[in-house]
DNA sequence: GACATTGATAAGTCATTGCTTACAATAAGC
DNA sequence: GCTTATTGTAAGCAATGACTTATCAATGTC
C-alpha cells in the first residue's frame, strides 16, 4: 500500500522530472510550472501525489509555497530495493515479511 | 522511459507479489495463480508486464512456462536511487558505512 | 487417438489517471 | 483599496490499467 503509492508515483515521468528538479534545488509551483510542458494544476497535482507518497515536503513562503524533497522519502524505497540485493539470501527476508501486502 | 516501465510495474501489490514469490523460487504460471487471487490471464498478463520490465524471466520446460527473477533486473532502480542518495541523504551514507568499521 | 493441463491472447467492463480550462482564495505591490 | 501573482480544487475528457470470461495452440497422460 505504501509501496504502491511511492513506486506508483515514481512511475510518470513528469513526477519525477518534479522530484529531479527539487533534488536539485527546492522551488514553488510557479517555478516547476514554467519550466515544465504542463499547467500548473497538473503541477500542483503531481505534487499532491508526490506528497502523498512523502517524498516531497512544502512550506508556506508569503503568496508562495516552496516544495522541497524529503530526506527519508527514498528511504522506504531503499529498503524495499535491499530485500532482493542478496540474491538467494533474501529467500528468508521476503518470507519474514510476506505479512504486509 | 524504461525507468516508467520499471516503476510502474513495481506499482501494483500483486505484481509486486508476483516478484517477490519468484524472488523466493522460481515456479510456473499455474503455481503462480494457483497461490494469488486472480485468474491465470491476469497472472499471465502481469508477467508480460514484469518481462518488459526486465524483472523477470521465463524458460520453457515441457508445457510449462518457469518464470524467475532477471537478477540485473533491480540494478536500474538501484542506479536511480543511487543518484539521489548522495545529497541530502548523505547522513544514511555516513552512518552505515561507520557501522561497518 | 482422446482427453486433460498449461499458458497466451482476444474482447469487454469498470475504475483510475493525467491532462485541460475555469474558478476561488490568499498574499504582495502599487 | 485594487490589481496582480500564486496556488489549490472542481469538472470534464480521452487514454490507460487491472480485471473478467471465452478461446486456441501446444504439450503431457491414459
Amino acid at each position: 500500500m505504501t509501496y504502491g503509492k511511492l513506486f506508483a508515483a515514481l512511475a510518470d515521468p513528469t513526477r519525477r522530472a518534479i522530484f529531479e528538479r527539487l533534488a536539485a534545488r527546492e522551488q514553488s509551483v510557479a517555478e516547476l510550472a514554467r519550466a515544465l510542458p504542463v499547467s500548473q494544476p497538473a503541477i500542483s497535482q503531481h505534487l499532491k501525489v508526490l506528497k502523498e507518497a512523502r517524498l516531497v515536503r512544502d512550506a508556506a513562503s508569503g503568496a508562495r509555497r516552496i516544495y522541497s524533497i524529503d530526506p527519508d522519502g527514498l528511504w522506504p524505497l531503499r529498503q524495499w530495493l535491499d530485500r532482493f540485493w542478496g540474491d538467494q539470501l533474501a529467500s528468508f527476508k521476503v518470507a519474514a515479511e510476506r505479512e504486509e501486502d
